[in-house]
DNA sequence: TTGACATATTCCGATACGGGTATATGTTGA
DNA sequence: TCAACATATACCCGTATCGGAATATGTCAA
Protein backbone atom coordinates (compact mmCIF):
# COMPACT_ATOMS: atom_id res chain seq x y z
CA UNK A 1 0.00 0.00 0.00
CA UNK A 2 1.13 3.69 -0.74
CA UNK A 3 0.48 7.07 -1.71
CA UNK A 4 -3.41 7.98 -2.34
CA UNK A 5 -3.65 9.49 -6.18
CA UNK A 6 -2.82 12.78 -6.99
CA UNK A 7 -6.52 12.52 -9.11
CA UNK A 8 -8.28 11.69 -5.86
CA UNK A 9 -9.04 15.36 -5.15
CA UNK A 10 -8.82 18.64 -5.61
CA UNK A 11 -6.22 19.82 -3.07
CA UNK A 12 -4.24 17.12 -4.63
CA UNK A 13 -4.92 18.05 -8.56
CA UNK A 14 -4.10 21.80 -7.47
CA UNK A 15 -0.84 20.96 -5.55
CA UNK A 16 0.93 20.95 -9.28
CA UNK A 17 2.11 24.57 -10.57
CA UNK A 18 1.50 24.06 -14.07
CA UNK A 19 -2.24 22.91 -13.05
CA UNK A 20 -2.41 26.25 -11.29
CA UNK A 21 -1.11 27.87 -14.06
CA UNK A 22 -3.70 26.23 -16.05
CA UNK A 23 -6.81 26.99 -13.81
CA UNK A 24 -5.73 30.52 -14.12
CA UNK A 25 -5.74 30.63 -17.42
CA UNK A 26 -8.81 29.26 -18.21
CA UNK A 27 -10.77 30.33 -15.72
CA UNK A 28 -10.94 33.90 -17.59
CA UNK A 29 -12.12 32.28 -21.21
CA UNK A 30 -13.02 28.79 -22.55
CA UNK A 31 -9.64 27.63 -24.65
CA UNK A 32 -8.58 24.73 -26.77
CA UNK A 33 -5.96 22.26 -26.00
CA UNK A 34 -3.94 23.96 -28.49
CA UNK A 35 -4.10 27.63 -27.17
CA UNK A 36 -3.26 26.25 -23.48
CA UNK A 37 -0.25 24.69 -25.43
CA UNK A 38 1.27 27.56 -26.69
CA UNK A 39 0.35 29.99 -23.63
CA UNK A 40 1.90 27.90 -20.87
CA UNK A 41 5.03 26.93 -23.00
CA UNK A 42 4.12 23.08 -21.92
CA UNK A 43 4.30 20.48 -24.45
CA UNK A 44 0.54 19.35 -25.57
CA UNK A 45 1.02 15.75 -24.17
CA UNK A 46 1.59 17.21 -20.75
CA UNK A 47 -1.11 19.33 -21.12
CA UNK A 48 -3.92 16.89 -22.47
CA UNK A 49 -2.55 15.00 -19.32
CA UNK A 50 -3.04 17.69 -16.80
CA UNK A 51 -6.58 18.16 -18.17
CA UNK A 52 -7.48 14.57 -17.56
CA UNK A 53 -6.57 15.17 -14.11
CA UNK A 54 -8.38 18.01 -13.75
CA UNK A 55 -11.03 17.26 -15.55
CA UNK A 56 -11.54 13.92 -13.24
CA UNK A 57 -11.61 15.61 -9.95
CA UNK A 58 -14.16 18.25 -11.73
CA UNK A 59 -12.05 21.04 -11.89
CA UNK A 60 -12.53 22.20 -15.09
CA UNK A 61 -15.39 21.26 -17.62
CA UNK A 62 -15.38 20.21 -21.64
CA UNK A 63 -16.95 20.89 -24.68
CA UNK A 64 -16.47 19.72 -28.03
CA UNK A 65 -16.16 22.24 -30.89
CA UNK A 66 -15.40 20.69 -34.15
CA UNK A 67 -11.70 19.14 -33.55
CA UNK A 68 -11.30 21.40 -30.97
CA UNK A 69 -11.94 20.36 -27.17
CA UNK A 70 -12.82 23.53 -25.25
CA UNK A 71 -11.88 23.80 -21.55
CA UNK A 72 -12.73 26.47 -19.04
CA UNK A 73 -11.86 25.89 -15.09
CA UNK A 74 -15.27 25.25 -13.16
CA UNK A 75 -14.82 27.66 -10.33
CA UNK A 76 -17.15 25.86 -8.10
CA UNK A 77 -14.71 23.33 -7.80
CA UNK A 78 -12.30 25.87 -5.78
CA UNK A 79 -15.05 26.95 -3.26
CA UNK A 80 -13.97 23.98 -1.19
CA UNK A 81 -10.13 24.46 -1.21
CA UNK A 82 -11.42 28.05 -0.28
CA UNK A 83 -13.79 27.27 2.74
CA UNK A 84 -11.00 25.05 4.00
CA UNK A 85 -7.92 27.48 4.00
CA UNK A 86 -10.69 29.93 5.03
CA UNK A 87 -10.89 28.24 8.62
CA UNK A 88 -7.87 29.51 9.16
CA UNK A 89 -8.26 32.85 9.13
CA UNK A 90 -9.48 33.95 12.31
CA UNK A 91 -5.99 32.39 13.89
CA UNK A 92 -3.97 33.91 11.13
CA UNK A 93 -5.79 37.40 12.40
CA UNK A 94 -5.43 36.31 16.14
CA UNK A 95 -1.28 36.08 15.28
CA UNK A 96 -1.35 39.17 13.52
CA UNK A 97 -2.97 40.92 16.38
CA UNK A 98 -0.60 39.14 19.04
CA UNK A 99 1.94 40.27 16.78
CA UNK A 100 1.16 43.95 16.70
CA UNK A 101 0.18 44.01 20.47
CA UNK A 102 3.67 42.91 20.99
CA UNK A 103 5.30 45.43 18.55
CA UNK A 104 3.54 47.65 20.73
CA UNK A 105 4.54 47.13 24.38
CA UNK A 106 7.94 46.89 23.17
CA UNK A 107 8.25 50.32 21.92
CA UNK A 108 7.55 51.04 25.47
CA UNK A 109 3.75 52.45 24.87
CA UNK B 1 14.68 15.86 -15.61
CA UNK B 2 11.18 15.43 -13.54
CA UNK B 3 9.09 16.09 -10.75
CA UNK B 4 8.69 18.97 -8.53
CA UNK B 5 9.79 18.14 -4.65
CA UNK B 6 6.33 18.48 -2.70
CA UNK B 7 8.33 20.34 -0.08
CA UNK B 8 9.00 23.11 -2.73
CA UNK B 9 5.58 25.32 -1.49
CA UNK B 10 2.57 25.47 0.60
CA UNK B 11 0.26 24.21 -2.59
CA UNK B 12 1.79 20.88 -2.66
CA UNK B 13 2.12 20.45 0.99
CA UNK B 14 -1.25 20.85 1.75
CA UNK B 15 -2.34 18.27 -1.22
CA UNK B 16 -1.10 15.40 1.33
CA UNK B 17 -4.73 14.21 3.52
CA UNK B 18 -2.63 13.44 5.99
CA UNK B 19 -0.89 16.65 6.41
CA UNK B 20 -4.13 18.45 6.21
CA UNK B 21 -5.41 16.87 8.84
CA UNK B 22 -2.25 17.53 11.31
CA UNK B 23 -2.93 21.37 10.31
CA UNK B 24 -6.23 21.03 11.53
CA UNK B 25 -5.29 19.62 14.58
CA UNK B 26 -2.18 21.76 15.31
CA UNK B 27 -4.51 24.80 14.76
CA UNK B 28 -6.18 24.34 17.70
CA UNK B 29 -3.40 24.02 19.77
CA UNK B 30 -0.05 23.66 20.03
CA UNK B 31 0.83 20.01 20.41
CA UNK B 32 3.96 17.21 20.63
CA UNK B 33 4.51 14.70 18.19
CA UNK B 34 3.23 12.00 20.13
CA UNK B 35 0.01 13.65 20.79
CA UNK B 36 -0.40 14.01 17.25
CA UNK B 37 0.80 10.26 16.88
CA UNK B 38 -2.29 8.97 18.76
CA UNK B 39 -4.61 11.44 17.68
CA UNK B 40 -4.14 10.86 14.34
CA UNK B 41 -3.20 7.23 14.20
CA UNK B 42 -0.15 7.50 12.20
CA UNK B 43 3.23 5.97 12.85
CA UNK B 44 5.27 8.72 14.76
CA UNK B 45 8.14 8.16 11.69
CA UNK B 46 5.81 9.48 9.16
CA UNK B 47 4.03 12.09 11.47
CA UNK B 48 7.79 13.43 11.66
CA UNK B 49 8.59 13.25 8.03
CA UNK B 50 5.18 15.38 7.76
CA UNK B 51 5.80 17.81 9.98
CA UNK B 52 9.38 17.54 8.71
CA UNK B 53 7.53 19.26 4.82
CA UNK B 54 5.19 21.24 6.66
CA UNK B 55 8.30 22.80 8.48
CA UNK B 56 9.91 23.54 5.31
CA UNK B 57 7.63 25.57 3.59
CA UNK B 58 6.61 27.49 7.21
CA UNK B 59 2.92 25.97 7.99
CA UNK B 60 3.84 25.02 11.45
CA UNK B 61 6.21 26.51 13.91
CA UNK B 62 8.34 24.32 16.27
CA UNK B 63 9.44 25.37 19.97
CA UNK B 64 11.48 22.56 22.14
CA UNK B 65 9.86 21.74 25.47
CA UNK B 66 12.48 19.63 27.30
CA UNK B 67 12.45 16.32 25.68
CA UNK B 68 9.52 17.10 23.09
CA UNK B 69 9.28 19.12 20.27
CA UNK B 70 5.53 21.39 20.16
CA UNK B 71 4.46 22.39 17.18
CA UNK B 72 1.34 24.46 16.10
CA UNK B 73 0.28 25.19 12.73
CA UNK B 74 1.40 28.90 11.12
CA UNK B 75 -1.90 29.96 9.81
CA UNK B 76 -0.10 32.92 8.24
CA UNK B 77 1.29 30.46 5.86
CA UNK B 78 -2.20 29.70 4.74
CA UNK B 79 -3.10 33.03 3.71
CA UNK B 80 -1.66 33.07 0.12
CA UNK B 81 -3.96 29.78 -0.88
CA UNK B 82 -6.87 31.22 0.45
CA UNK B 83 -5.90 34.33 -1.36
CA UNK B 84 -5.36 32.53 -4.56
CA UNK B 85 -8.91 30.41 -4.29
CA UNK B 86 -10.33 33.66 -3.59
CA UNK B 87 -9.30 35.11 -7.59
CA UNK B 88 -11.92 32.40 -8.70
CA UNK B 89 -14.71 33.40 -5.66
CA UNK B 90 -16.32 36.01 -8.36
CA UNK B 91 -16.59 32.83 -11.42
CA UNK B 92 -18.39 30.76 -9.30
CA UNK B 93 -20.60 33.37 -8.07
CA UNK B 94 -21.46 34.04 -11.86
CA UNK B 95 -21.89 30.69 -12.43
CA UNK B 96 -24.24 30.14 -9.82
CA UNK B 97 -26.15 33.32 -10.79
CA UNK B 98 -26.12 31.23 -14.27
CA UNK B 99 -27.58 28.66 -13.37
CA UNK B 100 -30.16 30.49 -11.04
CA UNK B 101 -31.34 32.54 -14.36
CA UNK B 102 -31.43 29.41 -16.43
CA UNK B 103 -33.94 27.10 -13.97
CA UNK B 104 -36.35 30.66 -13.83
CA UNK B 105 -36.45 31.17 -17.51
CA UNK B 106 -37.13 27.31 -17.89
CA UNK B 107 -39.69 27.01 -15.77
CA UNK B 108 -41.30 29.94 -17.82
CA UNK B 109 -41.10 32.24 -14.93
C1' DT C 1 -12.40 8.07 -48.71
C1' DT C 2 -8.39 10.35 -47.68
C1' DG C 3 -5.17 13.60 -45.76
C1' DA C 4 -4.53 17.24 -42.50
C1' DC C 5 -5.43 18.70 -38.16
C1' DA C 6 -6.46 18.46 -32.95
C1' DT C 7 -6.31 15.92 -29.00
C1' DA C 8 -5.74 11.74 -26.19
C1' DT C 9 -3.28 7.73 -24.86
C1' DT C 10 0.58 4.70 -24.25
C1' DC C 11 5.09 3.75 -23.09
C1' DC C 12 9.49 5.14 -21.08
C1' DG C 13 13.01 6.92 -17.79
C1' DA C 14 14.13 9.42 -13.83
C1' DT C 15 12.65 10.66 -9.58
C1' DA C 16 9.58 11.68 -5.66
C1' DC C 17 6.37 9.96 -2.49
C1' DG C 18 4.39 7.69 1.80
C1' DG C 19 4.49 4.15 5.06
C1' DG C 20 7.13 0.88 7.74
C1' DT C 21 11.25 -0.94 10.32
C1' DA C 22 15.44 -0.04 12.30
C1' DT C 23 18.47 3.13 14.06
C1' DA C 24 20.47 7.67 15.36
C1' DT C 25 20.15 11.90 17.98
C1' DG C 26 19.02 14.63 21.74
C1' DT C 27 17.17 15.44 26.58
C1' DT C 28 16.02 14.39 31.16
C1' DG C 29 16.28 12.42 35.81
C1' DA C 30 18.73 9.41 38.79
C1' DT D 1 27.33 8.60 33.38
C1' DC D 2 23.45 5.96 32.16
C1' DA D 3 18.81 4.35 31.18
C1' DA D 4 14.40 5.81 29.63
C1' DC D 5 12.02 8.66 26.87
C1' DA D 6 10.86 11.66 22.65
C1' DT D 7 11.77 12.70 18.16
C1' DA D 8 14.36 12.58 13.82
C1' DT D 9 16.69 10.25 10.16
C1' DA D 10 18.12 6.41 6.99
C1' DC D 11 16.81 2.89 4.36
C1' DC D 12 13.63 -0.07 1.72
C1' DC D 13 9.53 -1.15 -0.99
C1' DG D 14 5.82 -0.49 -4.02
C1' DT D 15 3.72 2.97 -6.44
C1' DA D 16 2.71 7.63 -8.39
C1' DT D 17 4.28 11.37 -10.90
C1' DC D 18 5.95 14.36 -14.69
C1' DG D 19 7.73 15.19 -19.10
C1' DG D 20 8.81 13.63 -23.63
C1' DA D 21 8.47 10.67 -27.88
C1' DA D 22 5.66 7.88 -30.46
C1' DT D 23 1.28 6.52 -31.61
C1' DA D 24 -3.80 6.12 -31.50
C1' DT D 25 -8.26 8.29 -31.89
C1' DG D 26 -11.46 11.39 -33.65
C1' DT D 27 -13.11 15.12 -36.82
C1' DC D 28 -13.27 17.96 -40.71
C1' DA D 29 -12.71 19.43 -45.65
C1' DA D 30 -12.18 18.22 -50.18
Amino acid sequence: MSRVATTADAFNAVGEPSRRDILNYLVLQERAVGEIVSSLRLGQPSVSKHLRVLRDVGLVHVRRDGRRMMYRTNAEAIKPLHEWTGTFERYWKQQLHRIKDRAESETGK
